[in-house]
RNA sequence: GAGGAUGUAGCUCAGCUGGUUAGAGCAUCUGAUUGUGGUUCAGAAGGUCGUGGGUUCGAGCCCCAUCUUCCUCCCCA
């Protein structure tokens, strides 16, 4: 057999390893420089868990667990029936009851549904673990992939909408990655089909609007034709997607268009704030309004993120947004969320295109001590105290020519070669030789930790 | 899920209209050099041509199926 992986997925070397520790590395310390605390929940849950809350294309999304024990001749009758619903798009408990984790932000919703009574709100976790989509892999799409979320459960304040969007900030300056933050709010766009026909007509229009980026203002107005929205409906929508220009300019066309619904005029005044406040704060981030941005998940309802690299083509790098009513799908009402989520792959493949990672991250061993044949027992003493001083270093495990060593350490990129032979070891002493600058030097062996160091 | 492209040595790629023993560069290994790497020189090794079927006297090349990767749509991180 040919050893294989599945489609869209892949493995990790420690180069790729070291690369993405670095990222998640920086994520992390921001987040808990917020005050958000560690949370991991298992790679599959229970189907109904995650079914119905990503939207009809979310669902045939999902990764499915088949059940085991199907085959069980007692079981053969009902497993063809619950197989009739399969076939059918339906689910079927009997045939599959657990699927593979989505996103982090359900998962988390059914964490807080089901420890409410424990948590201390308002409830702020982080949590960085992989998902899975049954998506056609392409650049930057792959069918397991990392996330890293933070979210707030408990409450409705605007600080923390603020905070995020500081989070997203510090966290792409940190990485010298340039990207814009756009932000718009669910409220503005419920005003807007309140204009064109009703609520009912919002997931018509968000779906059209958000695609304005990629295929233009005339190819909208054709899709909100054939999703059923009438010529006036339409131009009212065009008004509005035509809204462009700085922040002051939106805003003001924002309220003139929309300012007399009253869900408009609330959503448009947590933009100004959340505007002013970042700005103050943190004046060089790139936050700008986008009145087309929209985003699919269903469950959000205030403000809403989306965070695009500057300068590379790549789908978005986070995304996010505040949804009053989460854990009510398991149960639990009234307790409000707000939450980004930081895709770790693309931000890998940016980095990677901007050839933008740190020098220093792929420092693995530093120093290779030479096996020249003298006694193991000796080597080993002498890695000992190299290793006491914090000095990672290995020791070359044969007794080979000296070209082998020196090839070996050149591969592995190892800064530094030590070596004892009988004469150094006679007399306490070390030569080290410094790959880089071909500078080398007998030392007292006593010597070697500080030398190295330095 | 729909459509398109792709796959030849570890890597990047040649390979004519279907014709004898499938090539190059880089990397690898050996030696020149048994205590001094990166350079140089000489040599060697490396392939079920993605996989499975078919057409043919003959297939890397043509046909069918399947898988991978990439692209478009859809959707998103």
């Amino acid at each position: 057999m040919k050893p294989s992986i599945p489609q869209g997925t892949r493995d990790f070397s420690s180069a790729i390893i070291k690369k993405r520790n670095y990222i998640f590395g920086t994520i992390r310390r921001v987040f808990e420089l917020y005050g958000f605390e560690p949370l991991e929940t298992p790679a599959m849950e229970n189907i109904e868990t995650l079914m119905g809350k990503y939207g009809e294309e979310g669902d045939k999304l999902i990764f499915k667990i088949l059940n085991n024990g199907l085959n069980h001749p007692e079981k053969q009758s009902a497993a063809l029936k619950d197989f009739e619903n399969v076939l059918q798009g339906k689910t079927s408990k009997g045939i599959s009851e657990r699927a593979l984790r989505y996103d982090l932000t359900i998962p988390f919703a059914r964490y807080v549904a089901m420890n409410q009574g424990q948590l201390t709100f308002p409830f702020k976790r982080y949590q960085m673990q992989p998902v899975w989509r049954a998506d056609r892999p392409q650049r930057g799409r792959y069918r397991e992939f990392y996330q890293c979320d933070a979210d707030i459960a408990g409450s409705s304040s605007l600080l923390h909408e603020i905070e995020l969007a500081l989070i997203y900030s510090a966290v792409f300056a940190e990485l010298k990655l340039p990207v814009e933050i756009h932000i718009n709010n669910r409220k503005i766009l419920q005003a807007l089909s309140e204009k064109c026909g009703g609520t009912s007509n919002m997931m018509n229009i968000t779906i059209a609007i958000d695609k304005l980026d990629k295929i233009g203002i005339e190819k909208v107005k054709q899709e909100l034709a054939e999703r059923g929205l009438n010529n006036s409906q339409i131009k009212t929508v065009e008004k509005y997607i035509s809204i462009e220009g700085d922040d002051d300019t939106c805003i003001a066309d924002l309220s003139s268009l929309l300012g007399d619904i009253a869900c408009a005029k609330e959503g448009i005044s947590e933009m100004v704030e959340m505007l002013r406040e970042v700005n103050r704060i943190m004046p060089s981030t790139k936050i700008r309004v986008n009145p087309s941005l929209a985003r699919g998940l269903n469950y959000y309802t205030g403000t809403i993120f989306e965070v695009k690299a500057i300068g590379v083509e790549m789908g978005s790098l986070g995304g996010g947004g505040r949804y009053d009513d989460l854990t009510g799908l398991f149960g639990v009402k009234g307790i409000a969320g707000v939450g980004i989520s930081f895709g770790v792959d693309r931000i890998y493949d940016v980095l990677e295109e901007l050839n933008a990672f740190p020098e220093n991250i792929q420092a693995g061993t530093t120093a290779l001590i030479f096996n020249t044949g003298i006694d193991k027992q000796y080597l080993i003493y002498a890695a000992t105290v190299l290793r006491n001083h914090q000095i990672a270093c290995e020791i070359f495990h044969e007794p080979v020519k000296f070209d082998k060593q020196f090839k070996y350490a050149d591969k592995k990129s190892i800064p530094f070669a030590i070596i004892i032979g009988e004469e150094e070891q006679a007399n306490k002493t070390a030569t080290v030789k410094n790959l880089k600058t071909g500078e080398q030097k007998a030392v007292p062996f006593s010597a070697l930790p500080t030398i190295i160091s330095a």
